[in-house]
DNA sequence: ACTTTCAATTTGTACGTACAAATTATGTAT
DNA sequence: ATACATAATTTGTACGTACAAATTGAAAGT
């Protein structure tokens, strides 16, 4: 190895930086101290110095001193933004994206796009080639948000160094930033609401159990019941993931457990027109024997003439809401408002109405 | 002004650049000859040259000399490749970017992603903010590929400053470059031999004349009739832009047409589906009254049911495909091998068979 | 309390020397 | 003619000095 004396300087400077002895925007010594502790002169230092500006780790001031860079980034603004989805081949990512590159266009903004197929190492990928390829701020939906996700360092990293990180559909709960999404509480308030009001008490759900999205739904839905002075018990819901889902979840013994209930709430749409399209392989009629309602108002349309009832996402409005919030974010760093989509409900021909009584509403 | 005797030197020898007497790989002067020539010391000469290497505009190397940088791009990969589509909200594009970004993610690329709405001005806009935020390469679906196309000066300026350039689904007519697409033309013949077989003679087609794919499949439908010793007239088709569909072509004029037909041709799913929509609401049955076949081969299922026969879009691998592709150029800047889908029809019950006569292909 | 002035500190520019390391050109031996 | 050793050339590293220019902080003045 035996490197220069410069070359050393400049990796001992570079180490502080890294352990953190140094932090951004911090001064560091001075070069009469540096060659002093070296015992090397102040031309070496210099050099060691002028190597780190520039790479971009540090700068320095004429008569102040020299500085660790705030950010390697904030020199230029490349005006492209960076985008991680989950997926691009479900129902509402392409339209989420379609509202955000509108925005992004007109701003004269340029997008840049990775998908994690919900897997933490795509997920880790994709911050790591943006962050080498110099982007503005980042949009990001998360990768299996109720999970504990092993990428919080890059996410720490990322917040540390100043950049624009804003979180789609749902947030990851041990990182507080700004988010625009669905409320999805409300929502599975909304959806448990609908089916009650129209005389329903077995309710059975489906709920994702690796999207925090879920767990909302799931908490708000569990909200409405008790409102209701109903209780929901664990054998009402069956929880699955992304691959359950993959691999196909519905079974026999399912159909079984389904007949004990009257109606069903679905996590999403995708799951709502399986579960259709089962029931109807299976001679269970929809909605005279299961009521079915759901998240989403996709409008892909199964092989029956069921519309599923369902809560409608704002697609198309997230995403432009989504970019005209980063691009808020990029102007002004401070900038923090969330943007909480309230759920509106869409009715097709999917729940059956069989109000036992008006106004029954205890027991 | 009053600069710096090192800032001189610089300005001096980009001068010397940017005029055209030192040219990219060509040496400069050593320096002693142009601390000779300036008259100050050999280190400030260094300080001038050291900081155009930092720009990037020289490089040099010990004991040989310093020379002109041979172009400001290709310097480093930027490892992004950009891609411009017409529309991701459609049923295909998002199985397209789909197949394309795996294949990019793999190999460590990004991708920098604008749509055009099919509009030439949008299509200008992406192009001049991705050559700003400096990518290795361009997929480009053309944009209203069969009209004449005002951006053809960044397409060729493109091509001069040596970015790879790959086009998807369709070409333009006047750029001679490589493209990875579906064999249109065969796509065509294959879709009227289709129900010529099966004894139609009255054939109808729907084909867009602002894409030359609508061109294309034209052509090929045109093949198979000559050989079949029939000729399509100008009656039997009806020609359609992108805004036309987006307002509706279809009406009860259009409705009386098609009872003279038996059969029709139609140019992509999203077309057909419309149409079969639109039949089965004016109590015109399909196949029975009329036969379609299209292209395409979307999942998407109408209300009725219906499955149209059509030419199975390749989609993913047409994205996968594409990206391996531009790889190859990026590395390879002489690849240039192009890549035809070949046709594959997949059947549903759109089609009537009306077999008048077997062995009856004369009249 | 506020401003001004001035000195000390710190980085920037400029020149000089010396030798190391890599490349290129030259000359010599085979 | 080819291969090898050697010299010359050219950039890289390192140290030194000197002064300029900008910033900072302390002292002085109002």
């Amino acid at each position: 190895m035996a490197n220069a004396k410069y070359v050393i300087v400049a990796n001992w400077i570079k180490e502080q930086i890294d352990k953190g002895k140094l932090r951004h925007g911090q001064k560091i010594q001075t070069e009469a101290q540096l060659s002093k502790q070296f015992g090397y002169s102040r031309q070496t230092i210099r050099q060691a110095i002028s190597s780190l500006i520039n790479e971009g780790l540090l700068e320095s001031t004429q008569g102040s001193g020299t500085y660790v860079r705030k950010s390697k980034r904030s020199d230029q603004a490349s005006r492209v933004i960076g985008v991680i989805t989950t997926y691009n081949t479900d129902y509402i990512f392409p339209r989420i994206l379609g509202g955000m590159e509108e925005v992004l266009a007109d701003h004269e903004y340029a997008m840049q796009l990775a998908f994690t197929h919900n897997r933490v190492s795509d997920e880790r990928r994709a911050l790591e080639l943006m962050l080498q390829s110099n982007v503005d701020g980042f949009i990001v939906e998360p990768t299996r948000s109720a999970l504990p996700n092993p990428n919080m360092d890059l996410y720490h990293s990322l917040i540390d160094q100043g950049y624009p990180l804003l979180f789609i559909n749902a947030s990851y709960q041990t990182l507080p930033t700004v988010h625009v999404a669905l409320d999805d509480r409300k929502t599975g308030k909304m959806i448990y609401d609908y089916v009650f009001e129209r005389g329903h008490r077995k309710i059975f759900s489906f709920f994702k159990y690796d999207d925090i999205q879920g767990h909302l739904r799931y908490a708000g839905a569990n909200d409405a019941s008790k409102l209701h002075g109903e209780q929901i018990n664990d054998d009402d819901i069956y929880w699955y993931s992304t691959e359950d889902f993959e691999k196909g979840i519905f079974d026999q013994r399912l159909l079984e457990r389904l007949k004990n209930y009257t109606a069903v709430l679905c996590y999403n749409d995708a799951l709502a027109y399986q579960l259709l399209e089962f029931l109807e392989k299976h001679d269970m009629h929809v909605p005279e024997e299961l009521s079915i309602v759901s998240v989403d108002h996709s409008d892909f349309i199964g092989k029956s003439n069921i519309e599923i009832t369902s809560v409608v996402h704002p697609m198309q409005k997230l995403g432009s809401a989504a970019a005209k919030t980063m691009l808020e974010m990029v102007q002004k760093p401070s900038y923090n408002t969330s943007v909480d989509f309230q759920p509106r409900l869409v009715e097709g021909n999917s729940v059956k109405n069989i109000q036992i009584q008006i106004g029954g509403q205890d027991e």
